[in-house]
RNA sequence: GCCGAUGUAGCUUAAUGGUAAAGCACUACUUUCGUAAAGUAGUGAUGUGGGUUCGAUUCCCACCUUCGGCUCCA
């Protein structure tokens, strides 16, 4: 961490501090607990005993923690023995117990008291509370387990943010305005996208016509590409015997697996991912070292028992269609392999708009091999055909030691969103576990029998995250390639609907996705509507532009086959409401497809 | 799942222990309009199930939905 990074820390978490004191003030006898500063904030936890306090409350607290600070001194630690700390803290059970860790641990134990406030703190706090700790602000308040335990007592916590300056804390805000905004729940209901239906249930997205539209072309998008570059696509069922996820080793690892269901007399499950059923396909039959990379995709539809509190939007959802793939290798191919997929995920993220991303590599800790599977050779290997499949492709990568699955190193790749928030899309993984719960085998030069490597690969991983994703990312704004209506097209009165029905027809031969308003109401409002729908071209039509196409009656259009593209004219709006004037329709048909090839 | 908040028409919001208000949207009619909202009228709602009460959308209980959290360690 920066010096910077320390110093705003530092303020935050004395903020935290402040925040306690005046809940306490506000309420003698509730028990801080713990205070610190996190990514954009911090945080300090409460047991209220027998108070309650809502959002409601914020301007009190704040109000009250405004009049404290006046009185605030500079931090100072001082170091105290175990038996002063315990008298001190006697009241309150959580410091007690953290005193008591500490000493066990032989840390040293130090408290503050900036101002008729006594804490304990291993400090790092602000060295002028009055002036650096004025621009802060409450914005939230959740439960949250003590020390993270769910098994332990449930505390009130309440959030906030501080900045050094008004100017940073305002700008912060607004950016959390702007987030909103983008919020993909908000916009899919706006938009018409998608719903979610109480009655179908939670976290069972259902998707409209314009919503199936941006979701069909990210997958055949995906689809295309994959078959492009040597991937057969597969079709699998729903569910599966309950067995086949005991050969797989994730029952009872796996705790998002729906109950199971009895069919006959036999238990089967909603598959909660692909690679068993994949898995089947390599087995269908012999399998010669020739036909390695051996390698199958599907758009596999899982589900998943998320927990109650965590589904939302699309974001986090029970029915989730992964862009799975499946590559069986052999291990000389590892390498090749890798560079390929990286190849073909930095591809799908220029196709998006992602311009910046980075990956996390998961690799085994080596001072336990006893924890994974396969020679300490194989492992060497493998990782370093990860990392140099990075290094050559010039994607920045850190290490997480320890972070790998028993079975393999991975590598997953985040990309960074038009708000500058990360998320992770991509996933890379390395398996040598299951071809052997599974008995895969290929026959090798020697005719002998030879266990694979898999690559477990999703590209954008669940393509219903990933559109949740691209809403935010884009606004709601999709490019063109990818908006479900690229062109609104807007008669100025009635007597031009027939003319636009014919602009709409030829604009359909061009496989241009239209929307025709007819609908009686003034130009103006239908821009505006077109605007909000953030369709990217309004097509406006009224006497001027059939006066100056050489068809001048409505009725004779489309009479014979007389007609061009270039003698019929149009005036052309975009969504960012620049007016492109009047052109033709072959000009504007030829503008519409180089933009579509070049996605923007 | 747990903690807290929430639920009024398709959307955004109002009000109340005694007929639930409005704007947008929708429907009809009028208007035929030139680059971000024409006019008039009409249809339409208290999440579900219990309880208290003469009477509940309002108070109480349970359930459900949605939202914020539950990884960040004095």
């Amino acid at each position: 961490m920066n010096k910077k990074n320390n110093y705003l820390n530092n303020l935050r978490h004395s903020c935290a501090h402040l925040l306690a004191a005046a809940v306490k003030d506000l309420h003698p006898g509730v028990h801080n607990a713990i205070g610190p500063s996190i990514e954009n904030g911090f945080y300090q936890d409460f047991d209220m005993v027998k108070w309650t306090v809502s959002e409601a409350d914020f301007p009190k607290i704040e109000k009250r923690m405004r009049e404290l600070l006046k009185s605030w001194a500079p931090f100072e630690e001082k170091e105290v023995s175990v038996k002063q700390a315990l008298k001190d803290f006697a009241k309150n059970p959580y410091k007690v117990e953290l005193i008591k860790d500490f000493a066990k641990a032989d840390k040293k134990i130090t408290e503050n008291n900036p101002g008729n406030f006594l804490d304990l703190c291993k400090g790092g706090h602000s060295h002028d509370p009055k002036k650096e700790l004025k621009n802060f602000k409450l914005l939230s308040i959740a439960g949250a387990y003590w020390r993270g335990d769910e098994k332990k007592k449930m505390l009130t916590r309440i959030y906030g943010t501080l900045f050094p300056t008004k100017e940073e804390l305002d700008k912060y805000l607004w950016q959390q305005e702007e987030a909103k905004k983008r919020d993909h729940r908000k916009l899919g209901r706006d938009l018409g996208l998608f719903l979610i239906s109480d009655q179908v249930g939670p976290g069972l997205p259902i998707f409209l016509p314009k919503g199936a539209v941006v979701r069909s072309l990210i997958e055949e998008y995906l689809i295309k590409l994959k078959k492009d570059n040597g991937y057969k696509f597969v079709w699998t069922p729903h569910i599966a015997r309950s067995q086949i996820y005991h050969t797989s080793q994730h029952w009872g690892k796996y705790d998002a697996m729906f109950s199971a269901m009895k069919l006959d007399k036999e238990e089967y499950v909603l598959k909660p991912m692909n690679c068993p059923h994949h898995f089947q396909v390599f087995l269908d039959k012999p399998r010669s070292y020739k036909e390695l990379p051996f390698r199958i995709a599907e758009n596999g539809v899982v589900y998943r028992h998320e927990k109650s509190g965590e589904v939302s939007g699309l974001l986090r959802v029970r029915a989730l269609t992964i862009d799975d793939t499946h590559t069986f290798i052999r291990f000389s191919q590892t390498y090749d392999e890798l560079n390929r997929v990286l190849k073909l995920i930095k591809d799908v993220f220029d196709k998006f708009g992602f311009k910046e991303f980075k990956a996390r590599i998961s690799l085994r800790d080596s001072r336990h091999p006893e924890k994974y599977l396969g020679s300490p050779e194989e492992w060497e290997r493998a990782e370093n055909a990860l990392k140099n499949a990075a290094k050559h492709l010039q994607i920045k990568y850190n290490e997480g030691v320890g972070e790998a699955a028993f079975y393999g190193p991975k590598i997953d790749i985040m990309v960074k969103d038009n708000l500058g928030r990360e998320w992770q899309l991509s996933t890379v993984q390395l398996d040598y576990n299951q071809p052997k719960n599974f008995s895969m085998k290929y026959i090798d030069e020697k005719g002998k029998d030879v266990y694979p490597a898999i690559l477990h690969i999703a590209m954008v991983g669940s393509i219903e995250r990933f559109m949740a994703i691209l809403i935010e990312h884009y606004a709601g704004a999709f490019p063109l390639w990818l908006s479900p209506i690229q062109v609104a097209i807007l008669p100025i009165s009635d007597k031009h609907i027939s003319y636009s029905k014919k602009i709409k027809e030829l604009l359909e031969k061009d496989d241009i996705r239209v929307e025709l308003n007819d609908e009686n109401k003034t130009i103006g409002a239908k821009i505006r509507e077109a605007t909000l729908q953030k369709i990217p071209y309004m097509v406006i039509i009224g006497a001027e532009e059939i006066r100056r196409s050489t068809i001048l009656s409505p009725d004779s259009i489309g009479k014979g086959s007389h007609y061009q593209q270039d003698k019929l004219y149009i005036s052309v709006r975009t969504r960012e409401g620049k007016n492109l004037g009047l052109m033709n329709l072959y000009e504007f048909i030829k503008k519409l497809k180089s933009q579509i090839e070049t996605f923007l």
